[in-house]
RNA sequence: GGAGGGGUGCCGGAGCGGCCAAUCGGAGCAGACUGUAAAUCUGCCGACCUAAGGUCUACGUAGGUUCGAAUCCUACCCUCUCCA
């Protein structure tokens, strides 16, 4: 157990990248005295995808698991039956156990390449939920009024709209609460959108007779849009199992605006570099595109390895920077006399097709149409074009295909 | 139990007998430009057809009325709100 040492590092773990901690100074102390905190994590089973929003609070965790202190993931099988009711108000369909075992598992995958397994307890809310009967169900929401959940932002808004709110909405935070009683957390994380299901797990110990979890709350991290928060549902996410040059081209996407807080959330970029970044940025010093070359780095780094990092930094270079054709390409066997025109020219939108470029032959002849699609850096004009057996057919920037013809296959040399 | 809204393309959301493959916004794709897969601008954005034209699917489901329906009628399914 390593107590927290310095102010430095203390200072840090409690203000970077942090939205609101409830309370700061009783959780400082229990940090400082030498306890193994038990940091209390929501695992839901309905979205098994995390992306760099998630890897927010993923970070701050292993931060806290460096000093020694235990991450209790809670596997949220029940509550998944209800859906948080964050969003709309719709109730998702009840998953099954399969379901929820299969995406528990692809959840913890993701969920261990930043945090230590190590230092995790893993727990199933049915470990206690299954023999909850309807008793305890009363007494538990006996300990809450409705007044008091329709302070939650979201609920009151809805009531106030006339919106329906359905009692297993209701009783989503509850459970969630109960959680906190369930494996005695002493801090639990989550994004401040978090915040009403957090504190009410807090109450609910104190009224049960443990000492009150502190409320860890992380910002939410700005989507690739620039606009909202990252969501899988808004599509402005980057997932974190997602390919490294995917992840590494899409970090490259995001608006320049949103560098310095990526920096702030996402890496360990010391905070006086940060400040440096942040006014060469203001006042044109630097580029942006280094600036974000390096955060993409950092970011692959962490969900990879450095070695991967840099290929994947060389082919966006290569590939999208210079325009040059990637080594590996995916490699198509087609029959040429398939798509034979005339005069030694084929029919390239088909190919594109069969070669599953591209969805759909319309597509296909669109795309040829706006100039985007080239055999060999030679652009079409039309949809037939001559072709040889390993040709490099180009569509757009980034979607690249060698098609070689299944009959030259024995070297017939024409 | 009563009254009243809705169900449209990936999403949001118009249209309310022909001009609707369906306004608009977002997403996506492409082109130009650039400091980048930022920003900006422009175009595309159901499928099929040897194709500035044609055909077929499509507006909850099934029928019907019309020369003609996403638009009207009937039934059904689903969903929401209000009153009790």
């Amino acid at each position: 157990m390593t107590k927290i040492t310095s102010d430095h590092s203390l200072q840090r773990l409690l203000k970077r990248g942090v939205a609101e901690i409830i309370t700061e100074d009783k959780l400082a102390e229990l940090l400082k005295s030498g306890k193994r905190l038990r940091l209390k994590e929501g695992l839901d089973p309905s979205a098994p995808d995390l992306h760099l929003g998630h890897m927010v609070a993923l970070r701050k965790l292993r931060q806290f698991q460096e000093l020694g202190h235990k991450v209790v993931l809670i596997v949220g099988d029940w509550t998944a039956r209800i859906g948080d009711p964050s969003g709309m108000s719709i109730m998702r369909p009840m998953l099954s156990a399969e379901e929820v075992e299969a995406n528990a598992k692809t959840y913890m995958e993701q969920f261990f390449k930043i945090v230590d397994k190590e230092k995790t307890e893993v727990r199933w809310q049915s470990e206690w939920y299954n023999q909850f009967g309807l008793s305890d169900i009363i007494s538990l929401s006996s300990r809450f009024t409705v007044a008091q959940l329709l302070v939650r932002d979201d609920f009151n808004q809805r009531y106030h709209q006339g919106k329906p709110i359905s009692i297993a909405e209701i009783l989503y935070p509850l459970l969630q609460a109960y959680d906190s009683v369930a494996i005695k957390a002493d801090v639990e994380f989550g994004g401040t959108d978090q915040k009403f299901n957090l504190l009410l797990g807090r109450e609910l110990q104190e009224s049960l007779g443990q000492s009150p979890q502190q409320v860890f709350l992380v910002p939410l991290l700005v989507g690739t849009d620039g606009q909202h928060k990252m969501s899988k549902s808004l599509k402005n996410y980057i997932g974190i199992t997602e390919p490294p040059e995917d992840i590494y081209g899409k970090v490259m996407s995001i608006p320049d605006s949103l560098i310095t807080s990526y920096l702030e959330l996402l890496t360990d970029t010391p905070d006086s570099d940060l400040e440096e970044i942040k006014e060469s940025l203001e006042h044109n010093t630097v580029n942006p595109m280094e600036i974000k070359k390096m955060l993409a780095k950092d970011i692959v780094t962490q969900l990879y390895d450095k070695k991967v990092a840099e290929k994947a930094a060389d082919y966006f270079l290569r590939v999208v920077q210079k325009k040059e054709i990637p080594q590996a390409i995916p490699e198509f066997y087609l029959k040429f006399s398939d798509f034979y025109q005339d005069n030694g020219r084929y029919d390239i939108s088909r190919i594109l097709v069969s070669g599953g470029l591209v969805k759909s032959r319309s597509q296909a002849l669109r795309l040829i149409k706006e100039g985007a699609v080239s055999i060999d850096d030679a652009k079409l004009i039309g949809p037939l074009a001559s072709l040889t057996s390993g040709s490099v057919i180009k569509v757009g920037k980034l979607r690249f295909a060698k098609i070689i013809n299944k009959e030259s296959e024995g070297e017939e040399n024409e």
